[in-house]
RNA sequence: GCGACGGUCGUCCAGUUUGGUCUAGGACAUCAGAUUGCCAAUCUGGUAACCCGGGUUCAAAUCCCGGCCGUCGCACCA
C-alpha cells in the first residue's frame, strides 16, 4: 500500500513537472513575442496525448460502433453563417476612451439600467442607449468609444485574393457539413455518432493557466444523430444503466445511477442517460477520481447559444471545477441551418418505417488538453515514505512509457545485454534505455513521469535469462524470463 | 482588455532597496570521469540564465519608458 498524498498536489507542481520533464511548455517561447494562449506538448505529453486518444477510441468509438472522420481546419465563411458563428461568436464591446477599460455593452446597459437589453441589438441601438442615458465608465468616469464587436474566431485569408475563411471554433461543424456523405456511404442508421478528434481555435481575450485556457486547443467530439422521437428506444442502455452519474442541477445527486436518473425524471431520455454514462465509464478508466467528478445542468442563461440542453461534464481540481466535457442537446439547430444556407438536404429515411427524419443532434465536446492536465494532477502523488519520491500514478495503458530497462551496473556485459532485451521490445511498447546514475535514481525519474514498470538486468541476468520486474507504485520487484516479457506487458498495458 | 504584483541557468532562489570586483552566486536537475552496486549515496569536473527594445549614465541584472509573458482580481469563457 503506497502511503502517499495528492491533498496537495497544485497547479503549480504539474506546471513544474510539465515543464522539467517535457510534458508541455510554451509555444515560441524563444521569442519576446511569443503570444499567449499557445502551448507545445512535448515528448512525454504527446505519447501520453495520444494514449489518451486510444483509449478514447477504444472506450467511446469502437465500443459504440461511431465512425470517425478528420477535416480541415480552415473553413469557408458560408460554414459559420450557417453555424451562426459569425453572429452570435461576437460580443458586443464598449471601450473606454480614457482608460481603456472594455465592457461588454449589452451586460453593462442591462446592469446600469436595470433592463432586459435584447440578445440581437445592433451596435447603434447600444450606442443611442448609452448617449441617452449619458453612461460613463466605472472605473474612471470616461466617455466611451462606439461600440464595437468582438468575434473570437480567428480570421484568415486564402489566395492572393485573400478571400475570407476561418479557422474552425469547434470541429463539430466539419461533421455536421460532412453529414450528408458520410452517412450514405458509410451506410448510417440512426442512432449515429460521429466523431471528429483535432484542434480547434478561439481568439481568447484572456488565455489563462497554460493548458486550460488556450486560443489552440484539442478536442474530442462526438456528434450524435438521432431520430427526435425515439430517444427511448436505446437498446444498449442496459449496458449502462448502472453507471453512477453525479449529478447537479439545482441539488447534488451523489452517487446516481443512470437508471435513477432516468426514474427520476433528472434526465429527460435514454438516449442522453446513455452516452453521459458511457462518458463516465471512460473517464473512469483514465485515472481521475470520479469522486471528484460531476455532470452539472447547465442553466438557461449559461447554456450556449445552439444548445436546448445542456451537461458540463466538470472534474475538481485544486484551481475549482473545471469544465472537461459540454454535453449538448442541439436538436436541428446545425442540419437545420446547413440545409438552409446550402440548400443541401440532410434528412435520412428511418428503414423500418420509411418516413423521412432531420436528425437531432447529441453532443460530446471533449477538450484534451483540459482531460490530460486533470489526469495528471489526479495521479500525482508524493510518497512521503520513500523520501518524499514523486509518483504519478498513471495507468499503464495511458502512461507516456511502459517500462524502462536498466542494467543494474554499467559493466560492459550488463549493458549489452540490456541493449539486446532493449531492443527486443522497443518496437512493441513506448520505452527508455537508461544507464545513468545509481539505480535508484533511475528508479526517481521513471517514476516521476509515470513510467509503471522498470526491468533491471542485473548477474542473474546473465546466467538464467531473467529480469526483474519493478513495479512503480509498491516498489516491489518479480523475476521475469526474458522470452515472457512481451507477454507480462501486453497484459499489463492492457485496458481492464 | 483593465488593475495590482512579478519576470535571473532546465527548475527554485540570492543579487535590484543605495547602479560599480556580478567576469552574475547557490540548491536541485542534467552531462562526463572516478567509486559503489536494488531504491534520489559520495568525490571531481563540465554545460547552462539577467524576457525584448529604447533611454539615463563614465558605468545598468539593478533606475526610467514602451512591448511581450506570467500570477491574482475584475470582465470574458461562444
Amino acid at each position: 500500500m503506497l502511503v502517499s498524498s495528492n491533498t496537495m498536489t497544485s497547479y503549480d507542481q504539474i506546471m513544474k513537472l510539465a515543464l522539467e520533464r517535457g510534458f508541455y511548455f510554451p509555444s515560441c517561447e524563444i521569442y519576446p513575442d511569443a503570444p499567449a494562449g499557445f502551448w507545445e506538448y512535448g515528448p512525454v505529453g504527446v505519447n501520453m496525448k495520444n494514449k489518451f486518444i486510444a483509449l478514447w477510441r477504444r472506450e467511446l468509438i469502437r465500443r459504440d460502433g461511431m465512425i470517425e472522420i478528420d477535416g480541415s481546419q480552415i473553413m469557408s465563411r458560408s460554414v459559420f453563417e450557417a453555424s451562426g458563428h459569425l453572429r452570435n461568436f461576437s460580443d458586443p464591446l464598449a471601450e473606454c476612451k480614457n482608460c481603456g477599460s472594455i465592457f461588454r455593452a449589452d451586460r453593462y446597459l442591462s446592469e446600469k439600467l436595470g433592463k432586459l437589453i435584447p440578445e440581437g441589438a445592433s451596435e447603434a441601438v447600444l450606442n443611442s442607449m448609452i448617449s441617452e442615458n449619458h453612461l460613463q465608465c466605472q472605473n474612471c468616469k470616461g466617455e466611451f468609444k462606439p461600440v464595437t464587436r468582438f468575434n473570437m474566431m480567428f480570421e484568415v485569408g486564402i489566395g492572393s485574393s485573400n478571400d475570407v475563411a476561418y479557422l474552425r471554433p469547434e470541429t463539430c461543424q466539419t461533421i455536421f457539413v460532412d453529414f450528408a456523405r458520410v452517412f450514405k456511404t458509410m451506410r448510417g442508421r440512426l442512432p449515429l455518432g460521429i466523431a471528429q478528434i483535432g484542434k480547434s481555435f478561439r481568439n481568447e481575450i484572456a488565455p489563462r493557466q497554460s493548458l486550460l485556457r488556450l486560443r489552440e486547443f484539442y478536442q474530442a467530439e462526438i456528434e450524435v444523430f438521432c431520430n427526435p422521437d425515439r430517444l427511448n428506444e436505446v437498446p444498449k442502455f442496459d449496458e449502462v444503466r448502472d453507471i453512477t452519474l453525479n449529478l447537479v442541477d439545482n441539488k447534488f445527486h451523489r452517487d446516481i445511477t443512470a437508471v435513477e436518473c432516468l426514474k427520476q425524471g433528472l434526465l429527460p431520455n435514454k438516449l442522453i442517460a446513455y452516452y453521459l454514462a458511457l462518458l463516465a465509464d471512460f473517464y473512469s478508466r483514465t485515472g481521475i477520481d470520479m469522486k471528484r467528478t460531476r455532470f452539472r445542468r447547465l442553466a438557461d442563461d449559461e447554456k450556449a447559444f445552439y444548445s436546448h440542453l445542456a451537461f458540463d461534464f466538470e472534474v475538481e481540481t485544486s484551481i475549482g471545477w473545471l469544465e472537461l466535457v459540454a454535453c449538448n442537446y442541439r436538436a436541428d439547430y446545425d442540419l437545420k441551418g446547413h440545409s438552409s444556407t446550402s440548400n443541401h438536404n440532410f434528412e435520412v429515411v428511418e428503414p423500418n418505417d420509411q418516413t423521412k427524419v432531420l436528425p437531432h443532434i447529441f453532443e460530446l465536446s471533449m477538450g484534451i488538453d483540459r482531460s490530460l492536465y486533470s489526469i495528471l494532477e489526479h495521479s500525482y502523488h508524493e510518497d512521503f515514505r520513500h523520501d518524499d519520491r514523486v509518483v504519478l500514478r498513471l495507468n499503464p495503458y495511458l502512461a507516456p512509457i511502459l517500462f524502462g530497462v536498466l542494467p543494474l551496473m554499467s559493466k560492459p556485459n550488463m549493458v549489452e545485454k540490456s541493449r539486446t532485451i532493449h531492443s527486443l521490445l522497443r518496437k512493441d511498447f513506448d520505452s527508455v534505455y537508461d544507464e545513468s546514475g545509481s539505480i535508484g535514481r533511475r528508479y526517481r525519474r521513471l517514476e516521476e513521469i509515470g513510467v509503471p514498470f522498470a526491468l533491471t538486468i542485473d548477474q542473474q541476468t546473465l546466467v538464467d535469462d531473467t529480469v526483474t520486474v519493478r513495479y512503480r507504485d509498491s516498489m516491489e520487484q518479480e523475476r521475469i524470463s526474458i522470452g515472457d516479457l512481451k507477454k507480462f506487458l501486453d497484459a499489463k498495458s492492457a485496458v481492464n
